[in-house]
DNA sequence: CGTTGTGAATCCCTTCACAGCT
DNA sequence: AGCTGTGAAGGGATTCACAACG
């Protein structure tokens, strides 16, 4: 994790950083589409949700792309982080598991628009294989290896049941992708070469509970929340 | 963000740990299911893939449920998160916004059985008002605010287009609901009283390809990639 | 004059290391 | 003897505040 390169600055963006620059972009390309030109820190801070001298601080790490005085033009902003992003290229991503959620993704017209093309799917059920969905042909889960070399598949999406996501994985790995989006609620065990981002929605619903525990917690009883509160320690409360 | 409690700690646990506490749980429910009786932290630590010093940590501010020299009885810490994240009650959630994500949601079997039952479903497209989809009937998104305060609507999940989130959040809100999780790729705005959380998948894949194009940049030409990479400053580069 | 870019201060989180308990 | 619980140290990230600059 020391990787320095002699372009322009030395690098190391800070993870938190890196995070954020597709908000600011998103942020941009609205700005963009509504005609403006420049901007300064403090409206695309305020458009992106965040404090102006963090954003200023983030945009520092890609270089000196802001004019003092003025702010920041537009466009040039776009390409610079586009630019940093990897965005100036398409990667190809498959998608494993075409359940609800994989369908859904397969359909999903914002990662091709955006230079994500679905370059394969795959999925176990033999009455999938070969159904084309959003327009690409199903293969079996055991191609993976030579498929993704084929089509060089950059990014994995993993939707399957956590059962087989680990196996998923290695597979991946094992045909060259290095980057993986795991929405299976399973801890991906892989060599460090290989980054893992994870989604889990059952995750993000329950910490969501944890805040709206705390503040019906105070309030009078009945207010929204279904069940009366167990206070007792009779038993164990979670489900399968 | 100062709320003192008599019950057992002071508390105000960090934000880092309660995203954390789930990803115990879940490891935990685990290890209830193959049989084992305690764990230390340093095995739970490894399976919900942290250190164990955090791990302890995180489990500290709940209080002291361990023993020393043993370690973690499974079930009662199983008890004693879920308290904490307020799992001991159901928490309705609604999902806005019934295309191809939001009928994925509301498919996946995996809010109810956690905890969250489905309690209402809304869209514009009067083609859906009244359709069932996973055994719930589809409102018109104009009965937001009744039906969230008919049925004690806790979480609202928006899935709809990024121009209809803000007004849908809007009215959620104004239906009682103060905690909402955002799949649209725009920053709401709502009162501090409200907690949001936010899935971006198109964000996911572009930190993602920060990765790949930083592991590209050294390697050989071609290795995974579908296009070749631009070196000019010749226009914009982001698609719509 | 207005806004960027950035040292310095601050805050929060992580990790270490070990005292304290079973 | 072994493992938890936690002060203390360390490392990042955020925020402040202002010098530098167009």
């Amino acid at each position: 994790m020391s990787a320095v390169r002699t372009n322009r600055t030395v690098r190391g963006i800070p993870d938190a950083t890196v995070a954020r620059l597709p908000v600011y972009l998103r942020a941009l390309t609205g700005l963009a589409d509504r005609g403006s030109r420049t901007i300064s820190s403090e409206e695309l801070a305020a458009a992106a949700g965040v404090n102006s001298a963090k954003l200023r601080k983030d945009l520092s790490y890609l270089g000196s792309y802001g004019t003092r005085g003025v702010g920041y033009e537009v466009e040039y902003l776009i390409y610079q982080i586009s630019r940093e992003l990897g965005l100036t290229q398409d990667w190809a991503v498959a998608i494993i598991g075409v359940g609800n959620l994989g369908h859904a993704l397969a359909n999903y017209g914002g990662f091709p628009s955006r230079g994500f093309p679905v370059g394969a799917l795959f999925d176990v059920d033999p009455d999938l294989i070969g159904v084309p969905v959003g327009g690409l042909p199903v293969n079996h889960i055991d191609d993976i290896v030579t498929v993704c070399r084929d089509r060089e598949i950059s990014i994995g999406v993993i939707a399957t049941p956590p059962s087989a996501a680990q196996a998923v994985c290695d597979r991946l790995v094992e045909g060259g992708v290095e980057c993986i989006l795991n929405f299976a609620p399973v801890v991906l065990q892989v060599p460090d070469t290989v980054e893992v981002r994870k989604v889990d929605l059952a995750v993000e619903l329950q910490i969501l509970s944890f805040h709206v525990a705390r503040r019906a917690d105070g309030a009078a009883p009945g207010v929204n929340g279904v069940a009366p509160a167990l206070d007792r320690m009779d038993g164990v409360v979670v489900r399968r």
